[in-house]
DNA sequence: GTTATATTTGAACATATGTTCATATACTAA
DNA sequence: TTAGTATATGAACATATGTTCAAATATAAC
């Protein structure tokens, strides 16, 4: 505990002037912290599901899979919106597509995103 | 099926100009769609994981309950930063909080919060 | 009362996000 | 080849979001 100021009962100033009340609970949980890395790619992957029209659609998804235009149809989003859409759903491996002629079939890549809606709907009436 | 018309092949345009390639998948999708209201409480619980510095603090609230001053050594932000954020996750029941003396202690409302962070520590490093 | 600590609040700001529009590409049928 | 259908793409745009800053409030100690 080098570094350190005692201000006042527990109260702790660090060298970097940041005020820390139980040194205990800040050092556990960066103990048990998770590289900045992982943490950016859950959180993009919870951020996929933080948008009701894009819930819709990974909701639809987790039913059947589906092309481009039938989302759209049934979102209400122009097919350019759907199809901008389902690229970044596409980035981050949530969503995988199979052409059969002109047309592109998408479907979840497995059983993450489902698991997730799961428990969501379980709360929703909490 | 009132008020469509086949184009081509399977393709049907309907009354306000909706292209649908399958009527049936976008009917069973329209059967079981949920509520707007839920959809959109769905929506704003899995956005408040989906910034890494609010999963963050949120994975962290998950071990131990924490005050706000040690919730923003742990993350980073400026105390009044992440006043603004636990604002939020309160209005939302995601978190709660308990005075004792000048400090506020902030924790987790429920185990929905920590089964979706559960599920998206097992998928991380899919 | 005054002073110090812990937290909250509102306005301002820069950046991120979702959608639209116009255009491009991919495949099919004639 | 030409025309039609399905989807993709990039730039532009308006709105949403997260943070900062200055100032307010709440509790405690003196």
């Amino acid at each position: 505990m080098a570094d350190t100021k005692r201000i006042q009962n527990n109260s702790v100033m660090d060298a970097c002037n940041v005020r820390v009340v139980h040194l205990d609970k800040v050092s556990n949980a960066k103990a048990k912290e998770i590289p900045g890395a992982d943490l950016e790619r859950m959180a993009s992957t919870y951020k996929m599901l933080g948008d009701p029209t894009r819930l819709k659609l990974l909701l639809a998804l987790s039913e059947n899979e589906m092309c481009v235009c039938d989302l759209a149809a049934f979102t209400g989003l122009t097919e350019s919106a759907m199809s901008h859409q389902l690229r970044r759903l596409k980035d981050l491996s949530i969503v995988k597509r199979r052409r059969e002629g002109q047309i592109l079939y998408y479907s979840l890549v497995d059983s993450h995103v489902s698991d997730l809606l799961k428990i969501g709907l379980e709360h929703v009436h909490d």
